[in-house]
DNA sequence: GATGAATGAGGATTCATTCAT
DNA sequence: CATGAATGAATCCTCATTCAT
């Protein structure tokens, strides 16, 4: 059972990561400021503490937040073929680098530099997070017949999350030259099809890549 | 002709800037700090402000160099063949990124999201320099007939540049799971030959890929 | 008649009490903490304020509760000599200061420095207890004629109290350099007995001190 | 040579530490609060962090400082004899204790619990200066022959601060029942001249104490 | 009576930058 | 040119206390 009273509270921290995951997107600012979250969201600076330990706390909820998300995506393309699950993979994982921007990216790059100021539930950098993903995409698309049984798992994850983050981090520093949908449909296409061919089992339409 | 006085003052510069790229190097620091520099350099903390305008300029500065250095080492390659170049360009820039790991790496990104704050002489981003790089490597090689006439440079150039930044971004947020020379070589034979493949004209040894 | 109500009310008060005895007692805190209590306790932060008007009425009615039991302990002794009367007191008040540590020496020393914070209750600082404490003891000594008649109570309360007070500061402040028993009992031969033997009718027993 | 420079900084640190020591004083307060130092002391709150590292290393300087005092006027008092210069001694301190009041003495209660928070120069507590300094006026004395051979320095040295202390902390805690020159006076001959009495060597005058 | 979310005053500390010497 | 003392804005975090439920 849950009370109104916990309703409340609930929302009030949904509004704090909401607002706080407003503010990154639209980069009001660079490294966070409590007083300009709260004071978005409408409540006291202390309210914030009520809810998270630390400055750090917020930040790795934001991420996992969107993690999960994309999570959840993939979760709903289970019925799909491996290549259209892992182009929605990358069209996720773009949207959201789009969505945050280039801030959330320095997040993601801080948990790897400085593991110790991550708060203790938050062990999983984003790179973990994408390296557990791509390993189970792949994983599957080997029971599924869809890649050849003596594809080396660990190394074809690593080079796809190479494409991954060139993508990324291209898109971070040309500051905007490309539309990231366009952009990451026309370079699946044209550079992780190609990868891709030669692991994919005869059963998979190969030609049209 | 220099005076003395001028080629002390150059040298205090040089050695400030040493001082900053070491300390960037060792990690020792995440966000700058002047008085560690000019400590670590035994020199006061005014004495910065008189050859840098602010903390940017210095960050910049210390970029500069770096790019230097390997526009520098692609000159001495003049005479080599267009791949020999291009994977070179490939090793040159992962040794910088290795050299001064992941807060110059930081650096990069600051100069697009923070344009406001890079002094006025720094209008190179770290993309725009590996742009301009790559766009002169490409024409010369067919200005060569190493590669096609038909070939988009400009594309051509911007899938390059994802490999690269794939390759950075993955070598800091994996926190060291690659050894950079080793996954660089690999990784250039493996992803970005094929690619180059279908440009290469015909005189180019196109086989042994 | 009390309810049930009334009765678990007491039950409450009475944790806290004991809760916040026995954190000051292990030194977890410095300086008081609501929460921390309320937490140990096992009860709701607000809860805190419906026993106890504010953080210093806590501290004050520990110390009353400490004074009380050492009061108790005396009343006790009601049939024994003067002198066993004194140094029971003085390995109470040791006792106490063993237990409760330099914790409780500072809520004695602030309830002086700080009147104002007091709450109205407590008007009763750690020296007016003693100095109480003693004028009784002193005055039922001439009472029953183990003093001399023309003994200033309240000068030698005074100087016996200042030993009991070297006694005590010593200790916090020597960081464990005494046992704080063998000391006492030490203590008290050696300075104040001889202090006292001035004072004693000859029907006591002062030669063997 | 001190420059003009490096004399006027002295001169701010020096005010800075008489300001602290001024409000400690006055007993304005009970904790300390950098901005009412500086403030009163007409500076930058910055500035006071130019010559202290926190909060801790200023207390532990005034300490010092005080300290230092009594070593120096206990120094001028080389040549007179030893029950003249321990009962000047019990002045300078309760001087001190006096000028200072009860805030400078939960200082240096606080050196004791709380070691770490502590400065790395300031590892003299209190305690350890009374010891170290009355255990020199007693091996002097005994050098000087005004004590017998056969007294365990340390143990005297232990009561006598114990008398000590009791003085101390009684005035704090009485809330200024005694006047403390007065009182001193007349405990030193009551308390502590009795006490020494055994321990002195014949050719001192022992009667008229 | 019990709860615990919300409050906001308060305080320590950092550091880029200026400027008088 | 070199110096380094002075500045003060910026920011994180703590915690006693209130009050609606």
């Amino acid at each position: 059972m849950v009370t109104k009273r916990q309703e409340n509270a609930l929302k009030t921290k949904q509004k704090l990561l909401d607002t706080a995951a407003g503010l990154i997107r639209e980069g009001n600012f660079y490294d966070f400021n409590i007083e300009d979250i709260t004071k978005a969201c409408g409540c006291a600076k202390g309210t914030f503490y009520t809810y998270f330990k630390n400055k750090e706390e917020l930040s790795d909820e934001v991420c996992r937040h969107l993690f999960n998300q994309i999570a959840d995506r993939m979760q709903q393309m289970k019925n799909k073929s491996f290549v259209e699950r892992l182009q929605h993979y990358f069209e996720s994982f773009m949207v959201e680098v789009e969505r945050y921007g280039i801030n959330i990216c320095r997040e993601w790059i801080r948990n790897v530099i400085d593991p110790k100021t991550s708060s203790a539930g938050w062990d999983n950098s984003k790179w973990q997070f994408d390296v557990d993903m791509l390993n189970k995409i792949l994983s599957e698309a080997i029971v599924a017949g869809e890649l050849k049984n003596d594809v080396s798992v660990e190394l074809l994850a690593h080079i796809i999350i190479c494409e991954l983050y060139g993508m990324m981090t291209c898109w971070c520093m040309s500051d905007g030259v490309f539309e990231p949908k366009d952009w990451t449909e026309k370079f699946f296409d044209m550079q992780v099809k190609p990868i891709l061919n030669n692991y994919l089992t005869e059963g998979e339409n190969r030609c049209n890549m």
